[in-house]
DNA sequence: GGGTTAAGATAGTAAGTAATTACTATCTTC
DNA sequence: GAAGATAGTAATTACTTACTATCTTAACCC
């Protein structure tokens, strides 16, 4: 078995595409990267990637596809089984700070497409990314309020602004000091704060 | 009085350029902004640009030295004469989204700016007002636990990072949305839920 | 094991990019 | 109002970028 075959099936090919410009965006400015950086971070030419996408745009796509894909089916596994909506918040939550710190490009990816003054395919893809993740928390807000785990005057929508942000919180420090793990130490505290700020009260 | 005068003192040329990459910011991805678009908003020619600033990286300094003058003299004023700590962080949150409700190309400069790998003096002037406005939280929240406003079993750093995450949270939300407006209606939704999270239960 | 084809290398192109330069217009001041 | 200082123009620089045309090679098939 050879280490690194010359030459990959079309699909393979994608595959350690998408993974490169992951793993890139962890150490350097999303926009920044090029098709070369890419290339060279995969042994390859500059021009092979034209072969497999039509444009640079349709490898941000994919890269897109793949953050939406991963990251929604590790919050979805952990969630999953869990009786209290609460606990299963807390579950989500922690799986996506260690998903985010397995891969660090990624928040800064989805912040840079949101950016974007055009409506991008890979913009769209975090938009929808979002809408998901959004009603994931929603049906888990409700479930809480009917539970009476949530406070009942909750806000849903400041809710689930405010989950999404404090992982953006969490991201921004970690950027600050250029370390991945703080954000994995602080996250457990930040979120005994969040989870005070919507509990019922006792 | 003209309008726009041809020739301007170099102090003068130089706050309209920063205020033309401020303005140019909230409509477009910062990192995307060249030379010749700033010198096109301003009505100048772009190598004119090069009369007033050695480089484009001095440019971008500039521009975060006016955001951190202007930021932090906005929060101050607003925390200014609140006697009560939790008070004065509500009104210091709110004179923030406020601050970039006009502004809204100013959280996106300013995460970009701390996406950099290098460290480049835009971003050590980010860093900077991050750190100087941890201080001032810090102290608030000092204040608060000892006047009892605040939970004494109050996670001072975790609360610090999470009132900061809140605004990221809103601005994303913002972004998605494509309409500041927005973000200035849930703000305080959004931070009635951190009160809750940090205040003392009655 | 020769023939076919998908995948990659090589070597470009065109359209930007920040920065520089020789020159010109405008203001200021004695 | 002449002279020097300041500010701006227009054209050009070296370099980078995404993308492409053409040639070469490795993998698969019967």
């Amino acid at each position: 078995m050879q280490a690194h075959p010359k030459h990959l099936p079309a699909d393979e090919r994608r595959a350690v595409t998408v993974e490169s410009v992951v793993a890139l965006a962890g150490s350097q400015n999303p926009s920044e990267i090029t098709t070369a950086a890419i290339a060279k971070h995969m042994n390859v030419t500059q021009g092979a990637l034209f072969r497999h996408f039509p444009t640079k745009e349709a490898i941000w796509q994919a890269v897109m596809e793949w953050v939406a894909a991963r990251l929604l089916d590790r919050i979805d596994r952990a969630a999953k089984g869990i009786e209290s909506p609460l606990a299963a918040m807390e579950a989500m939550f922690m799986s996506h700070i260690e998903f985010v710190a397995e891969h660090p490009g990624v928040p800064r990816m989805m912040f840079g497409e949101l950016q974007r003054a055009e409506s991008t395919p890979a913009k769209r893809m975090v938009q929808t990314l979002i809408q998901r993740y959004g009603e994931r928390l929603h049906l888990l807000i409700g479930k809480g309020k009917a539970s009476g785990e949530l406070s009942p005057s909750l806000d849903d929508e400041a809710a689930a602004t405010l989950f999404i942000g404090t992982i953006q919180g969490l991201v921004m420090q970690a950027l600050l000091a250029g370390d991945v793990g703080h954000m994995s130490r602080e996250a457990p505290r930040v979120f005994a704060i969040y989870r005070r700020g919507i509990g019922n009260a006792q």
